[in-house]
DNA sequence: TCCCTCCGTGAATGCTAGTC
DNA sequence: GACTAGCATTCACGGAGGGA
């Protein structure tokens, strides 16, 4: 009866993160020879081939894809059955803090692969507006943050670059704006960045519009919009279903927006930068 | 103590893509 | 086409550990 071997499969994931035999040897403090070796037992153990090598390095099979999450698991459990066995209780809080505009289901897959990947973390998240959690961040109430910007942003030494996305005026497919004197605008609280930026571009752009309905969260900005209340701001991944990009003359372009992570500092705790290491990897 | 097995290292080798 | 860099595999060798 054949059985996993922990020194392979933590050679196994470590080649299949670093994407190269000689890069994961590196990790696991091995020579290269050595962790190919471990692999070709592994994969005679496992009885499928796992990594498709090339001369510009490796990438998993299909069988290589399903192992991989087992590996990372018994990997986990194994710290974890150590730290039990020593009487070490290694739990690491991380106050994890997310812009309301980024897509909840994201949210939900992101917060999975971190408890997948670091068990030992003891998330802790809060969602809401981007200046909020910056300044959460700044004052050392979140350990990591997923924050919007719009515009250019002091940079800090701990801000890493995530994704750019576009802007759109936003609105319920059919509504028509021909009759409104003012724009009916359905918008967040004004300390929301793209409220301020709504509203700023409106009035050079010197279009009439009032508040319609000032939604507390951005699911209930978009119900307001989805309901025809009037016309919003959203960055593209948060036109969810029942929404339509808006056209008109009067209403004014929009700039691009871009997500940054806010990571922990230099000083924080290695599982701190571990998770925002997997935070920058899922927006890779 | 000897022998065997396992595992790791380093050198040699082969292959391919990129560069000049 | 020659050269170089980067990658993988193979092989010889040595150390450690276990059994007789």
């Amino acid at each position: 009866m054949r059985s996993l071997d922990l020194d392979q499969l933590r050679a196994f994931v470590a080649v299949a993160e670093a994407g190269s035999i000689s890069a994961g040897a590196g990790r696991v403090f091995r020579s290269q020879s050595a962790v190919s070796e471990q692999l070709q037992k592994l994969e005679s153990a496992a009885g499928a081939a796992l990594l498709l090598r090339s001369r510009q390095g490796v990438g998993l099979t299909a069988a290589g894809q399903r192992l991989i999450g087992h590996a990372r698991q018994l990997l986990a459990l194994g710290e974890l059955a150590l730290h039990d066995v020593r009487n070490e209780v290694r739990r690491t809080q991380a106050r994890l803090a997310i812009s309301d505009y980024f897509r909840s289901d994201e949210i939900a897959g992101l917060l999975a692969q971190l408890g997948r990947r670091c068990p030992q973390l003891r998330l802790q998240v809060e969602v809401g507006l981007s200046a909020a959690l910056a300044q959460g961040h700044a004052e050392g109430r979140h350990d990591l943050a997923v924050i919007m910007r719009t515009g250019a942003a002091r940079e800090r030494a701990t801000t890493l670059p995530l994704r750019r996305e576009a802007l759109h005026w936003v609105a319920a497919p059919g509504l028509d704006l021909r009759e409104e004197s003012e724009l009916p605008l359905v918008l967040l609280p004004p300390d929301c960045r793209l409220h301020g930026l709504a509203v700023q571009r409106l009035r050079a752009h010197r279009s009439a519009h009032r508040i319609a309905h000032q939604a507390s969260g951005v699911a209930g900005l978009q119900a307001a919009l989805r309901a025809g209340l009037g016309v919003g701001c959203l960055n593209a991944s948060a036109i969810g279903p029942g929404l339509a990009i808006a056209r008109s003359p009067r209403l004014p372009a929009l700039p691009d927006c871009a997500f940054a992570l806010l990571a922990p500092p230099a000083d924080a705790p290695a599982d701190l930068h571990e998770a925002a290491a997997i935070v920058r990897a899922f927006f890779a």
